[in-house]
RNA sequence: CGGGGUGUAGCGCAGCCCGGUAGCGCGCUUGCUUUGGGAGCAAGAUGUCGAGAGUUCGAAUCCCUCCACCCCGACCA
């Protein structure tokens, strides 16, 4: 490719509106334009970066034996009623009517559609198991699309689904994905960690997220660094602790705490450690009644458990913790309270003598005991684990310590069971003659979020480093006054055909443009290497070598650089 | 949807409070010079000031309505 012959646009300043690094350098580099909210332009040289992760996609898809079919972007909506999805989908789901006043939908998942395919073409045990993916354009009306290509309305997906005779059969294929994806997200060039994630109703270990880590992640993601332990921390349990309670040895004391509304700021003031504070966080039930729940000072409440513990529920404002507890919140306290549901934290249940509020502005407690003193005992079902882990709590897997880290989901494999197959009467007819209900499993992987995740992942303050495996182009050749040296001419052409012979992918930067602005391009786009044909180097029979995140620059023997760059790729 | 904010040239912004000539930097065009890290000089082009209605002799500026976008919260690849 010559630059001359493609598109560059590369920007100096970022759209005010780009928040976060990727989706500005998206923009910088000319990977992407905007339409709408949410909705992008892949622009030629974004492209080639999408159509490589496509490429990995595909390839590996195909090879643990899944088979592409394409499915309509638009789907009509009974097949949502026939699901019972419709109505849970909501708003996300873009819906529109066609001339005739018919409902459709523009497909943000296609469980339904394949189900419907299988149902009618499926019909023995001898053609199970089976599995299906696509990789295609995605429409989900998102409440607040941001972060460019991360989080869009309309994204490119590949989603897989894999029908089976029996759960067993889905079990087998679930690991097959489970290695396949973990083979992608390596030749992709990416840091990532397959985590457990939540399979709501249906229970089991039934499914992982694969996160790309960057600091900018959205999902905190809690990981045993001697095992293969990982969840999302909204799901990483924290064990109770294994000591007992101490005896209490003080006696319960008011403490005058003006203004010191937080934990930080009483166990500074009373020179009292953060482990022995706890504080209360007053919540309203659905049905209306109030609660506390009791934490360790340093701890954060998870409201994932906690409404799986206490069900639905949401935090009390202000005048509702001032009529019930008689003060402002910061000075929140369990002692003393008539009526009030108590839930504490497994950590809390075995704490004595501990600091918490008064119930009274201005005021905390110390030397507070359960069980003593207008305080009841905590016991049963009213202690449990309400926490997010923090560093180093104990591994769930009993392997060590937690570590914790960010990520960014760019995959997710599921067993569906018989969720979709049942709704939608998806059988098949088994040895024994009887009619079956098919188990399924579904796996995505967000192919247009992985080119942001990378980003998020690879950048420096010159722009991103892509991995040579999804870059636009392997290397560029960068000549030094094309137009004007004829030496140079000739030998920046020569090269360009060399590396093409040797299917490399090369781009020539013919645009005879000033060299800083050539560089800094290239270095904006994250080419992984990069050649410099000059006459200073061409004079000993030299090129001069640069890798993006190199230090400096090598040169290189004019008839081996081809051969170099090769090797560099397969590194 | 709730809360906060912003819409002025392709991009980044000033002007708005206090109404009166539409401005800066980058980019773009042309010419000359320059050519190993985003060049210099000179000359240019580009705007329904987000849209609509209103107040006024006069509105980018004041008032109202709408729209779009961004940020913080509940979803997900």
């Amino acid at each position: 490719m010559r630059a001359t012959r493609f598109f560059i646009a590369t920007l100096k300043e970022a759209p005010a509106d780009a928040e976060i690094v990727s989706h500005q350098l998206m923009m910088r580099a000319g990977l992407i334009r905007r339409l709408a909210g949410g909705i992008y332009t892949w622009m030629p040289m974004g492209l080639r970066v999408l159509r490589k992760v496509e490429a990995i996609v595909r390839e590996e898809m195909n090879r643990a034996g899944a088979i592409e079919l394409l499915m309509p972007a638009v789907q009509p909506f009974e097949l949502w009623e026939e699901s019972g999805r419709g109505p849970k989908y909501g708003p996300e789901l873009l819906r529109f009517k066609d001339r005739h006043q018919r409902d459709f939908v523009i497909g943000p998942t296609h469980e339904e559609v394949i189900t419907d395919v299988v149902r009618r073409e499926v019909k023995s045990y001898k053609q199970l198991p089976r599995h299906f993916y696509q990789i295609q354009t995605k429409f989900r009306d998102e409440i607040r699309p941001r972060f460019g290509v991360m989080r869009g309305r309309e994204f490119l997906m590949k989603d897989g689904y894999s029908f089976h005779a029996s759960y067993e059969d889905l079990e087998r294929e679930y690991r097959n994905m489970y290695e396949t994806y973990t083979r992608i997200f390596t030749r992709l060039g990416l840091k990532f960690r397959a985590v457990a994630a939540d399979t709501g109703s249906i229970g089991g270990t039934g499914s992982h997220e694969f996160h790309v880590l960057a600091d900018s992640g959205e999902d905190a993601i809690a990981y045993c660094p001697n095992s293969d332990y990982a969840a999302n921390v909204e799901l990483a349990e924290a064990l109770a602790p294994n000591t007992s309670r101490l005896a209490a040895t003080q006696t319960m004391q008011e403490v005058d705490t003006p203004g010191k509304t937080k934990c930080e700021d009483v166990s500074a003031l009373l020179d009292i450690p953060l482990q022995k504070m706890v504080k209360a966080i007053a919540v309203v039930h659905a049905q209306g009644s109030f609660a506390l729940l009791l934490l360790r000072g340093d701890h954060y409440l998870n409201e994932i458990k906690a409404q799986k513990i206490i069900g639905e529920f949401r935090f009390a404002n202000d005048e509702e913790i001032k009529s019930t507890l008689g003060c402002r919140p910061g000075y929140i306290g369990p002692v003393g309270v008539n009526g009030v549901a108590i839930y504490a934290d497994h950590t809390v249940a075995a704490m004595s003598d501990f600091v918490c509020g008064a119930n009274k502005d201005g005021f905390h407690l110390k030397g507070v005991n359960f069980g003593i003193g207008g305080l009841v005992d905590v016991t049963g079902s009213n202690v449990a684990d309400l926490r997010n882990v923090v560093e180093s709590d104990p591994s769930p897997d009993g392997k060590g310590m937690l570590s914790l880290c960010r990520g960014i989901e760019v995959g997710h494999i599921f067993q569906l069971r018989t969720k979709y197959a049942e709704a939608l009467k998806c059988q098949f007819i088994d040895e024994q003659g009887k009619e079956q209900v098919m188990e399924m499993g579904c796996y995505g992987i967000g192919v247009s979020r992985i080119v942001g995740a990378a980003i998020e992942q690879g950048n420096d303050e010159r722009g991103i480093v892509f991995p040579a495996a999804i870059s636009p182009f392997e290397v560029v050749i960068v000549p030094m006054g094309y137009a004007k040296s004829e030496v140079v001419r000739t030998a920046a052409d020569q090269l360009l055909n060399e590396l093409l012979a040797a299917e490399i992918d090369a781009i020539l930067d013919d645009r005879d443009e000033r060299p800083g602005s050539m560089f800094a391009d290239w270095e904006l786009i994250g080419v992984p290497h990069r050649i410099v044909v000059g006459e200073r180097g061409l004079k000993e029979g030299k090129l001069e070598y640069k890798g993006r995140s190199d230090a400096d620059v090598q040169m290189q023997d004019i008839g081996s650089v081809a051969g170099f760059i090769k090797q560099r790729l397969c590194d």
